[in-house]
DNA sequence: TATATTTCGTGTTGATCAGACACTTATATG
DNA sequence: CATATAAGTGTCTGATCAACACGAAATATA
């Protein structure tokens, strides 16, 4: 086997944001692509594949202390016409906020999507977003991820808000707040929220609440 | 970056079945190793990762046409001492029966070990199995990966026995019984099974039933 | 061949949970 | 001060889950 049929290990993070009532991904375009692309790039020597994935966020939004987890790999033999890359993919959850894009070195630039308005994407990107919003609209019912895409103080409207954002359907407000309440998962930080309308109480997530929630489904 | 700082991509497969009433995972011992560790290669170049997964679960077993699912990816820079190895595991679960095991070029031999008395396994294998494990009681919950372990054709006894072994938990026989009945997911083949004691009607999966039934979970 | 043993198969009840549904309260704004 | 806006709150009904015991059908054995 000679060195140009070796295999390139490469790791992509689909990096995801709450903006303007919509579920957003940051996409790129390299200076050598006419598509946009999810974010990656080869692993470096004694680097771990978590690691790369927080290292590539970083250099994208400027962004440490994120919630980033595995998704899958991808290794189809034609997913790139130039090389066999395998991709292990991320994805990442960041709360919502005014970002400063980087422009990553070798990129024409990057931008937020609106993930129910996607472009055709470069390799086999459009599948793999497909799939990790798939996780994500799981995950959110019955893990914390949900507190991920709000930062850290949130009032009970704006939660459901993106329950209702990434699942793209109407949840009641009573039976809602009833359930997130009931799970014992947030505490009231005491603050309010103020603006038109009667103001919100403030809460705050009660990190690793779900080590004790366990398997209990939150949306059954 | 020199040859030998290059990344190796891996595939291994944890291989479960049914025997005598445990959960047990296939393991090999290499010649140059001197622990158990779980059946692997490298992908071919040309091959997909999930062909290869297929690929070894037939050097090692013999059996094609089973079901195969990526788990997860290791690639800790430190998980092999001797180079970089990134390993791209899938699980696959085999039907009960007797399985004339071949012994893999390069092995020392293979063995059938209950996943509840596994010895010190080579690398992080001990960790994967405890990931793999995890992922087969969760997915044993909401998904069919429960049939996949017993033959085409069995009865509710022995579909219950499974599940038990799996979860590691008694149910409940006519809870189990209706929930799986109501779930409109097996029918009935017409045949009995005879033995010690009252006949048992024998049943067959409704293959794609799961399509149907998706979200809803079997032992909420 | 009668009896014992083994395994299959079946329903009800009470408790908990999910889903539908509407009005009052508190603040900001004009 | 009147009006607009968003927050906050409870009940009832139907569905679902957990707990629970015995009769039926066959084989094994005395």
């Amino acid at each position: 086997m000679n060195d140009h049929d070796r295999i390139a290990v490469a790791v992509d993070v689909v990096i995801c944001m709450l903006q303007n009532e919509a579920l957003t991904v940051l996409l790129i375009k390299r200076s050598d692509q006419d598509r946009w692309a999810i974010p990656g790039g080869i692993i470096g020597v004694g680097e771990s594949l978590q690691s790369a994935a927080v290292r590539i966020l970083e250099e994208e939004t400027g962004m440490a202390d994120v919630y980033v987890e595995q998704l899958y790999t991808f290794g189809e033999p034609d997913r790139d016409q130039r090389k066999r890359v395998v991709s292990v993919v991320y994805y990442a959850l960041i709360p919502a906020q005014q970002i400063e894009l980087k422009a990553g070195s070798g990129t024409d630039g990057a931008a937020w999507f609106n993930v129910d308005e996607l472009p055709r994407l470069a390799f086999d990107h459009n599948e793999i977003l497909d799939y990790a919003l798939t996780r994500i609209r799981n995950k959110l019912e019955y893990t914390d991820v949900g507190f991920q895409l709000l930062p850290e103080e949130f009032t009970l409207t704006e939660l459901q808000t993106a329950y209702e954002i990434v699942l793209g359907e109407h949840l009641d407000k009573r039976n809602f707040r009833r359930k997130i309440l009931q799970a014992n998962i947030l505490h009231e930080t005491g603050g309010m929220r103020t603006g038109e309308g009667r103001p919100a109480k403030l809460y705050r997530y009660r990190d690793g609440a779900f080590v004790e929630v366990k398997a209990r489904r939150l949306f059954p």
